[in-house]
DNA sequence: TCTGGGGTCCTGACCCTG
DNA sequence: TCTGCAGGGTCAGGACCC
């Protein structure tokens, strides 16, 4: 049949790639740009500058000096020493992005956020409307750049994790010239996959950290192509049950998890790293009334409340443990929050140095604490309370009210989210 | 070199229950 | 009543992602 006369169903059943991956170029980097453009074409950094500080994102000129996420602030400020370090502003990157997204939504419904600066995105049902895949990838990267002055790459693939390799290809790149361009998008066609995924090295695929990189090579493999061809047993010998199915998969082009717009939070916590380490119960308890009664505050907000309460501890050595309770029934309670974690810090000694602790409440369900905790059947009175700071907050500011636990000589001294996103000031 | 902060998912140990 | 076992819940830790 000649395929000009194909009924229109069986033309639609031919796989083509329809799932796109936009990952916008150092964003946190060309937000600060764009409100700050006399820094354009020099080294910029977004992270904290703090001894303890880390990397969140570099420009491209920052890149060429060996520079990149995740680095400890102490070692790329050793490698490009002029480099301006900026703190980094989460509400404002969370403004931009919130306006990016609505741009990704015009295109399809079906958008499932990734971070701040990246989205997965199925357009398959979009064509009729806006054209096939590609275009679509090239309209939405016009767009973003005429409306926010930003730029992002695109990858077009028959999956999600595809669709990820391929906007990386298709980014920038750094060098000592100074960034080249990239392809902007890049297009794995459904019968191109296994030629664009072979050669690959193994650590490329999502998953593939530096644990399971040693346990890999180990085996002799070094590319995607090698894992591919490895036998299932071997791999689930190795890996695990859920990993090595899982990896093997990939390696084969096989990934049929859905863009999932509507993704439910698990968990929300919140950590800190201090500038000099805390040897004392006293210390610690304060600092974990402040760190609770964000968590709390987040939990109201998000309209959500939950069972466990998971203390995290990292001592001086970097040796991290957590300690986890489950509650009778869920709380957004931050005075609750607070009492279980205090307890599960009461069986930890800090004698050798604490450099970190974090609070973290999981197993969410929707809407707050009302009829589930034992604060209600008792009067209410911490959830008033929690009302009334929430609304306090929300009139004049995080910093405007919070525990009196916190409170010095000079009055409240409170740091609350976003404050220092990326590590620790200097210990002064 | 010396490692942030926000998360998710998986695994294994342990305990309890039927 | 005791023992073995399976299954579920809880807890802790590891690995990974951006």
């Amino acid at each position: 049949m000649d395929p000009e006369e194909r009924p229109e169903e069986v033309a639609e059943e031919v796989p083509e790639p329809g799932i796109l991956h936009v990952d916008m170029d150092a964003f946190f980097v060309s937000v600060e740009l764009l409100d700050q453009p006399e820094l354009r074409g020099r080294p910029v950094i977004v992270g904290g500058a703090g001894d303890r500080g880390v990397v969140a994102a570099a420009s491209y000129e920052a890149r060429a000096f060996g520079v990149f996420s995740a680095m400890p602030s102490v070692r790329a400020r050793r490698l490009c020493p002029q480099a301006v370090f900026l703190p980094g502003r989460h509400a404002r990157y969370g403004e931009v992005s919130a306006r990016v997204m609505a741009i990704f939504g015009s295109f399809t419904p079906l958008v499932e956020p990734i971070s701040l600066d990246e989205a997965f995105l199925d357009v398959r049902q979009a064509r009729r409307l806006h054209g096939p895949a590609p275009e679509i990838a090239a309209r939405i990267r016009a767009r973003v750049l005429d409306e926010e002055g930003l730029t992002c790459s695109v990858g077009v693939a028959p999956s999600k994790f595809v669709a990820k390799l391929a906007s990386e290809a298709a980014k920038p790149k750094a060098s000592v010239q100074g960034p080249q361009p990239g392809f902007g998008v890049k297009v794995v066609a459904v019968d191109e996959v296994l030629a664009f995924l072979h050669p690959l090295p193994v650590q490329a695929l999502w998953g593939v950290g530096p644990a399971t990189l040693a346990r890999l090579e180990r085996l002799g493999i070094a590319t995607v192509g090698d894992l591919a061809v490895m036998s299932l047993p071997t791999l689930t010998s190795t890996l695990g049950q859920a990993a090595g199915r899982h990896l093997h998969a990939l390696a084969n082009g096989i990934d049929d998890r859905a863009v999932e717009p509507d993704r439910q939070t698990k968990s929300i916590g919140h950590e800190e790293t201090f500038p000099r380490d805390h040897h004392s119960h006293r210390t610690l308890g304060r600092e974990l009334v402040r760190l609770g009664d964000s968590v709390g505050a987040r939990l109201r907000a998000a309209g959500v409340a939950g069972r466990t309460v998971t203390l995290k501890v990292r001592f001086h050595d970097f040796r991290t443990i957590t300690r986890s309770t489950t509650l009778p029934g869920a709380t957004d309670s931050s005075s609750t929050i607070v009492g279980a974690a205090k307890e599960l810090l009461a069986a930890v000694d800090p004698a050798p140095g604490v450099r970190l602790i974090g609070v973290s409440v999981s197993g969410l369900i929707e809407g707050g604490s009302r009829q589930l905790t034992l604060d209600d059947l008792t009067g209410g009175s911490w959830d008033d309370a929690n009302d009334v700071v929430d609304a306090i907050r929300a009139r004049f500011g995080s910093a405007s009210i919070g525990p009196a636990t916190l409170a010095g000589p000079g009055g409240l001294h409170l740091r609350l989210d976003d404050d220092r996103p990326w590590g620790p000031d200097d210990p002064g």
